[in-house]
DNA sequence: TGTGCAGTCTTCCCCGGGGAAGGGTTTTCG
DNA sequence: CGAAAACCCTTCCCCGGGGAAGACTGCACA
């Protein structure tokens, strides 16, 4: 071969690699160039180098890391255990990115898609483990939209008890509703409301009662929207359990996420927590 | 609501953003909380920053940079030409994407990985504009095998003359060769070798003209094995060409990469070169 | 009222390069 | 031989955060 000696940006044509990755190759150690000039600097490849560097792009262009790519190169011929498993996490990884990248078409090349991505955002479920939360609870039962309504005013008056709030009581986050009637239909039942406390609570409304919610696994999501529809997030989530072979644990809670006096409808946001039994 | 004054932990927490990301849209005027203890440094968020957080999360997750996301959110309402454009790249993008993992995704479910990324490399075309180039060029006809080693001898003799060596005439580039013939079979045919080169050559060998091969726009690939079964790359190629309507322009050009002589039969690079006309 | 743990702050380095600036070198051609 | 064009070098900043370190707060409970 005429040429053995072969100047960087030949070798990053022929290699389809940018001069920067290659000057990054080399200080990762991955493609040293086989010569230096020491006066000026130029760095100098051969032959035999432009196989390992198709083979370092083409690995890096699955999605390996450098590290990960310098393994593998390191393992040709014998195949070892590890990289067998780096190929398998790659291969996880890379189905993941898939399901993402394909919602991420749907949702662009729908029609509407800023429409289109709350739909989504409804299917994007998060596990989440919740902590125990030492809160101030009350029950009532009747139909959702007036007791909610009555159990939030009592609640909220009882925190506000100058008694309470000479004590330093604090509410610790937003207040949360638990539809814990058997009989869950659109229209009413049993509902208890919970609001997260800290410090020495004292109790005037016989009614409320402290206590602390247990901890527990739930898949959660935020919805954005009116009341009245969070029935189509609960059913989204419903149907999420059965596909994926969960079973609940509990009734499902709801977390009010801002102020329903103060916000539009349009924009309130509720955040859906549906326990689930650990060790899927 | 009891609390409006959120803590970047519980914030990060329902918004699904982490507190490093956070930071980032601070820092970047994306998502400032809208107050801060002016002694401790603390940040606090409202409420009503929850549904912002929550698009910039859905917007960067569906791959628009932050600039974009700030982009998309301020023109929220009013559905501007530049939105548009910017939904319109996202989804170029998101489909080109979807395509390399789909491909990454087959190399890595497949059995033998490493066998596959081969063929997959096969069909990783590039398109490239190839300058003009000054070079020796020979002709011969007959068995293929037997007349590039013979032309290849004879420019190779050449170059290394005395006449040559003096005036510091210097290859260039790795040899490659074009099949003129029209009637290119498997066996052999008319043939041009040519070897670019640099400085005013002197020729002895009459066979030998100097000329500067045009410049071209071309389909091109690396493909690493022995030489006989250049054909399968071919094919490949010119299944490409039929498939994304792209008409040839001459014959097609293969650049030898390494040495022959040096090099095990299983390593050997070729590039192929197959021009197209521009302008598709 | 103290004490301990959990939450928060900032700063620094990392990934895998892209882009630009500013200055040397080599080649090429006349 | 000289000058212009093309090539190469290094350094710095950028993307969008993850991870860790070290120091400071605040809250909760006792």
């Amino acid at each position: 071969m005429p040429v053995d000696r072969i100047p960087i940006g030949k070798f990053s044509e022929v290699t389809r690699l940018s001069k920067k990755a290659l000057y990054c190759y080399e200080r990762k150690g991955l493609l040293v160039p086989v010569e230096r000039d020491l006066c000026t600097g130029y760095r100098y490849y051969t032959p035999q180098q432009i196989e390992r560097g198709i083979w370092i792009g083409s690995l890096s262009n699955m999605g390996f890391s450098l590290d990960d790519t310098a393994a593998i190169l390191d393992a040709r011929g014998r195949s070892s255990a590890s990289v067998q498993a780096l190929l398998k996490t790659r291969l996880r990884e890379t189905r993941n990115e898939i399901r993402r990248l394909v919602m991420a078409e749907r949702v662009l090349s729908s029609d509407d898609p800023f429409q289109e991505l709350f739909t989504v955002e409804l299917e994007n479920l998060t596990i989440k483990e919740i902590p125990p939360i030492r809160a101030m609870t009350i029950r009532g039962e009747g139909p959702y939209g007036e007791v909610l309504t009555s159990l939030i005013e009592q609640i909220c008056a009882e925190i506000f008890s100058p008694e309470n709030l000479r004590n330093n009581v604090k509410a610790t986050g937003p207040i949360s509703s638990v539809y814990i009637g058997e009989d869950c239909d659109e229209t009413g039942g049993l509902v208890e409301v919970a609001l997260p406390v800290s410090g020495s609570v004292t109790i005037s409304n016989p009614a409320i009662t402290t206590r602390t919610l247990p901890a527990v696994t739930a898949v959660t999501v935020v919805y954005r929207g009116p009341y009245q529809n969070l029935g189509m997030a609960h059913k989204e989530m419903f149907d999420y359990l059965q596909e994926n072979n969960l079973t609940g644990a509990g009734p499902a809670r709801e977390l009010y996420l801002n102020d329903p006096a103060k916000t539009p409808e349009e924009e309130l946001l509720t955040e859906i927590q549906y326990p689930i039994r650990k060790g899927t």
